[in-house]
DNA sequence: TCTAGCGTAGAAACCGATATCTATCGAATG
DNA sequence: CATTCGATAGATATCGGTTTCTACGCTAGA
């Protein structure tokens, strides 16, 4: 009743030859006369033999595999980073597994114990990413223990663990879009704006730290002193930027301009201002991060910072694959000017 | 150099016992004093010890894999599914494995090869699929072959193959969803209803054709005749939605509503109609499909149809690893009213 | 003619965990 | 006191390819 699928015995067997026979014409790394090639592959065909990719990997080779990382799978830009990887992936001839971790660091590290033990060829990482330190010592062990097996732990858009880690780090320039970003918002005469998705004094997180700075570079670049008050901390959702905005607004905080530190923030943070009465750009400026497809989208566009999602996830595979390049690499990011900004006008 | 992972062997050693305690230590279904399992685990945890999930299958057990085929990763809704089908499989104690075929029939049946070769537990296809006849017939042949090897191949939003093969279908009713959105415009008055993103000639895709079939069965409930010139062949994608109302309004068509095939299709309508400074809803009505999360974000929000994607994603892991239930499955969609849909209005 | 060398193929060990079959010890039962 | 049973643990075969190591037959060079 149960599964009996063909093997190589039995193929070997139908084609009148030995199993390392069979063996060797699968790999076809050594020399099988060709008649005898010719009966194992009908053999094959005959019997629908599918090659059993545990016992391969159990007697040594590689489980063609990398291990894909993330938050949650439908947030619009790890999309992106999901498709270079799997592009790449493929275009190596590996599979591509995939987890989602739903923010929550100890599950992270249930899945890269996981990842382990499928003995995946790379564990790529990507995005947030806690910064306390036992979550940062358990990450090195991985780092080292995956490297011991000959396999790599890939941190991608997120800072490396240190420099005795061996890891792979492909980042992105968060800081310079942020101030590419603030110095065009700055350009444009605005100088009250609002930084809506900052860090909540208890938690730490790279990404917004960055984003953080680069908004303070920027003004201090153009002489500016910025408004404590208006760098507001939240979250990366819309709900998030919606709720911000409509507190920013309640009080009467006087800025001209919203830079939101992502696109989904900035579209909750569009339906606040809509809300209020508040036209965008007549009234309000309005600037997000990340460039997600929706951005152009919006009415009016909404200019952002492009960040190379797609390249992201190629970069982090192709570098975990070839150990001979540099394992360091930052992606640069770019900002795309769409109508949501306009000059400042006093309110 | 090379990796030398500890094993189990060397567990055992270490802890003074043969290797069979150690494996039972491992799966705790069989007893062993609780000094030698103590002596065990420490000797595990002292020499870092990961079970090697490869040898294990080998040996007979589950791998613990569904295997998730789509077209694309950052198609917005398929996003979802996958949501779903990740959510469950980890639920169940199942990773996860993703693979893409960019709409490559070719390369779909590669994969499906691929997951064959890795002994998944489920194969869940997702989305399109071609219909021509040796295509079904390879797709029937993987089902009865994953069949016997005691998998499931699950068709997730697509059509079955057959009564006699074995497989897990997980449809939406496709056609239900766009009778009703249909309904809703023509009791909005709308006439001269536009649907964009219809077959093309050569190539039959059955999402389309439901969709279609719905429109035509609401005009006949109706009493309306439809106008098959209304009826246009485009992609699901954001620039056929584009081209094809261009198109549309370049030559005149007299449309009052235009009822896109995917929401996707209608942010492509949407940008044609204001390039053509034609104000939605006033001018023209605009419905879509799909329910991506995006669609309450446009201005003005879009009319769409809901379709329960991370339901469909659940079901099809639950449906796949517990055989006792039905096995086919449909699940409800219903329209989404915002503001792009209005009164019909004469132009 | 003898042997070195090449092309080809089989036998057997191995990868790491598990399952089955035995074996031992002590306690309980008749 | 002998026997059986329960708890525990070891030995060994096994899963399905891969990989030496060995060997055979034939041709080419000495």
């Amino acid at each position: 009743m149960n599964a009996d699928r063909a093997t190589v015995r039995d193929v070997a067997a139908r084609a009148g030859v030995s199993p390392s026979t069979v063996s060797r014409v699968i790999k076809g790394d050594y020399p099988v006369a060709q008649s005898t090639k010719t009966r194992v592959l009908r053999a094959m065909r005959e019997l629908d033999y599918v090659l059993n990719v545990h016992a391969r990997a159990l007697s040594g080779a590689s489980t063609k595999m990398v291990a894909f990382v993330l938050d949650d799978v439908t947030g619009p830009s790890f999309a992106y980073v999901a498709k270079g990887v799997e592009q790449q992936a493929t275009a190596e001839g590996r599979l591509c597994m995939v987890c989602a971790t739903n923010g929550d660091p100890a599950r992270e590290l249930a899945v890269v114990e996981a990842m382990r033990e499928q003995r995946a060829d790379a564990v790529i990482l990507v995005g947030g990413g806690a910064l306390d330190d036992a979550y940062r010592e358990r990450m090195s062990h991985f780092a080292h223990a995956l490297d011991k097996a000959g396999s790599r732990l890939v941190l991608c858009g997120r800072p490396p663990l240190g420099d005795d880690v061996p890891t792979t780090v492909v980042e992105y320039d968060n800081e310079g879009g942020a101030f590419a970003m603030t110095s065009h918002l700055l350009s444009q005469g605005h100088r009250q704006i609002a930084l809506i998705g900052a860090d909540h004094p208890g938690q730490a997180s790279t990404t917004k730290l960055d984003r953080v700075r680069g908004f303070v570079r920027a003004h201090e670049s153009f002489g500016v002193a910025y408004d404590p008050d208006l760098i507001v901390p939240a979250g990366f959702g819309r709900a998030d930027g919606h709720t911000a905005a409509r507190r920013l607004i309640t009080l009467g905080a006087p800025f001209t301009a919203v830079f939101a530190a992502t696109d989904m923030v900035a579209i909750g943070v569009l339906a606040a201002l809509r809300e209020a009465g508040l036209r965008v750009p007549e009234d309000v400026s309005l600037a997000g991060y990340d460039d997600i497809p929706f951005a152009a989208d919006l009415s009016p566009g909404l200019t952002t910072v492009r960040i190379p999602t797609e390249e992201l996830g190629r970069t982090a595979v192709r570098l975990a694959l070839d150990r001979r390049q540099s394992q360091h690499v930052v992606l640069g990011t770019h900002i795309v000017v769409r109508g949501s900004v306009g000059p400042a006008t006093p309110r």
